[in-house]
DNA sequence: GCCACTGTTAGCAT
DNA sequence: CATGCTAACAGTGG
């Protein structure tokens, strides 16, 4: 569920709250989600000194290690006091020096993980090595020369972490439908101005849900509890058979590469 | 109950 | 190399 936005915001808020903090202990009840390749102990006891992310990997630095956890599709990170009860599916926990409140991270699926590695093999981690400039900065030049020898659909494209990082099935459904491309285009038939108004479109559509606290349709909360409204901003995702905003022709639902697509046939015609 | 669906990614086959 | 399919898992809704 967490796409850019939702993680972007996750960051600033756990910065707000761990900065500084000393986390001394992991209570882990599901081993495969820690991922530790040296002796766990040896990442405890040192101050978080900062916390970012690269596409929808969240990483603290808490050198000489860094924790990178990503929250795949349900994972959450809630920052609570150590007398409120636990929310389900809590399989990680992470006590602090000096403080009664806790880093929990839920997740009902499983598929999420913390991972600590030095901070020296950082560059050398396979996903991050792999992964695409960012979507919220990329440029259209950038873009276009990533896009310009596909032969993939665009839709696939702006899923693909390697190509682009950052954007997931609904954020890409609705910067295409602001930049009028239907999924199916193949990458390099797209044009030099659609690129751009793409570009423009993903950069549009990330920051507004951002300033709105990200998209909030089934497990998405803030570390602090707080839930986000662009879920009631959604152009098309989800909206299949309801009038198109723009045109009021009604939203098809495409299958493609088995996730649903979602765009306006008549504001999205099918070009190539 | 059963089946299809879900916001992600890695790994494998083609 | 590029692309497409499936699995990892658990919940929800028809």
């Amino acid at each position: 569920m967490p796409e850019l936005p939702e993680v972007e915001i996750i960051v600033r808020k756990l910065k707000t709250f761990l900065i500084g903090k000393v986390p001394i202990r992991i209570i882990c009840n599901k081993a495969k989600l820690l991922k530790t390749s040296q002796c766990l102990s040896m990442a405890l006891d040192r101050p978080i000194y900062d916390i970012s992310r690269k596409g929808k990997l969240i990483i603290l630095s808490v050198p000489p290690y860094a924790w990178l956890i990503h929250l795949k599709m349900t994972g959450q990170l809630w920052w609570q006091h150590k007398d409120t009860p636990l929310p389900s599916y809590t399989h990680l926990t992470i006590l602090f020096k000096d403080t009664e409140y806790q880093l929990r991270f839920a997740d009902s699926r499983q598929f999420g993980y913390l991972q600590i590695v030095p901070e020296k093999v950082l560059s050398q981690v396979p996903f991050l090595q792999k992964l695409g400039p960012d979507a919220l900065t990329i440029t259209p030049l950038t873009f276009e020369k990533r896009l310009q020898n596909r032969h993939a659909i665009i839709k696939s494209l702006l899923l693909n972490q390697q190509c682009l990082a950052g954007l997931g099935n609904i954020y890409s459904d609705e910067a295409l439908w602001l930049a009028k491309i239907h999924p199916l285009t193949p990458a390099n038939t797209i044009n030099q101005t659609q690129i751009k108004k793409l570009t423009t479109a993903i950069h549009k559509v990330l920051k507004c849900a951002l300033k709105l606290g990200g998209t909030s349709i089934k497990s998405y909360v803030h570390p602090d509890g707080q839930k986000g409204l662009y879920q009631n901003r959604l152009f098309v995702y989800g909206k299949a058979g309801l009038p198109c905003q723009r045109c009021g022709s009604l939203i098809k639902r495409l299958k493609i590469g088995g996730r649903s697509s979602y765009f306006c046939p008549v504001c999205q015609p099918r070009i190539n």
